[in-house]
DNA sequence: TTGCGTGCAAAGGTTTTGCATGGCA
DNA sequence: TGCCATGCAAAACCTTTGCACGCAA
């Protein structure tokens, strides 16, 4: 007896596609439904939150929330187990989103370990600031 | 012609006296609401929120969100915010906001700032992981 | 055929807005 | 007295839940 746990669906597949289309930036639910409202694709809000919720606990997408922006913020970070390791740095300012590897970490996270008692996960683990650009601007 | 800015209140006197007594706590304006019913201290809820959004925009509080945390959360910092400086880290496992206030922070904006051209700002940023308790348990 | 996926409608929770009244200066 | 502050009700948002039907395997 065959019991799958998941069907491929297009509405699953179209949600995800786009999501990677955007290339490591961000997305809200509300920007996905005017997307696909704008293509005239009928897909419904709620099976949107239902595959960003699955596609959250499944590992694909990072999902956080940011002073400033209505509703959580989703990222795709697919499985490439290579993001463990790293800190994402979001800018306040353009809302870029940077990859930040380096040895620093390591160090953070051995310090936190050591005299705080808290293992730090790095990939949940967004740093925020202002990038380069809108340092200068200031 | 006199034109005060704002006046003086029950009301306002006694929301910020509040969140001054939990110590550097963090506060949720509903937790705020349901202190005040508990009280038996009639003041409504638009009430608390516009205190909340007017001490935040003159600097007292600092509104911050977390995933897993329905709603904002306030913490009262004074006027003298840059001094307060510091992390927060939340546990994944129970849910727990601690606060870590330690040097080791310092050095790690400094080399962010420094090798990756980007400044943290460390009141906004949550450091997500497993605290001392949850990861006795695995 | 089985049972997960979908979409609609409605509910739940947080925050904001409109408006008449209350209260500080 | 002049206005800001307040509280209620309702609206605006974002997200979740219940339910009947559709569709992948």
């Amino acid at each position: 007896m065959k019991r799958p746990e998941s069907y491929k669906t297009k509405q699953s597949e179209a949600i995800l596609s786009y999501i990677i289309s955007l290339a490591g930036g961000h997305v809200t639910a509300a920007q996905i439904v005017s997307h696909f409202e704008k293509e005239k694709v009928l897909i419904g809000r709620t099976t949107i939150y239902r595959h960003l919720d699955r596609l959250t606990v499944s590992g694909k997408l990072r999902r956080y929330t940011t002073d400033g922006i209505s509703g959580a913020c989703y990222q795709y970070t697919g499985n490439n187990a290579d993001c463990c390791e790293h800190l994402h740095l979001k800018c306040e300012g353009c809302g870029a989103l940077l990859h930040l590897e380096c040895c620093a970490i390591i160090d953070l996270q051995q310090h936190v370990l050591d005299k705080h008692a808290f293992k730090v996960n790095a990939m949940k683990t967004v740093l925020y600031g202002k990038c380069d650009n809108c340092l200068g601007k200031e």
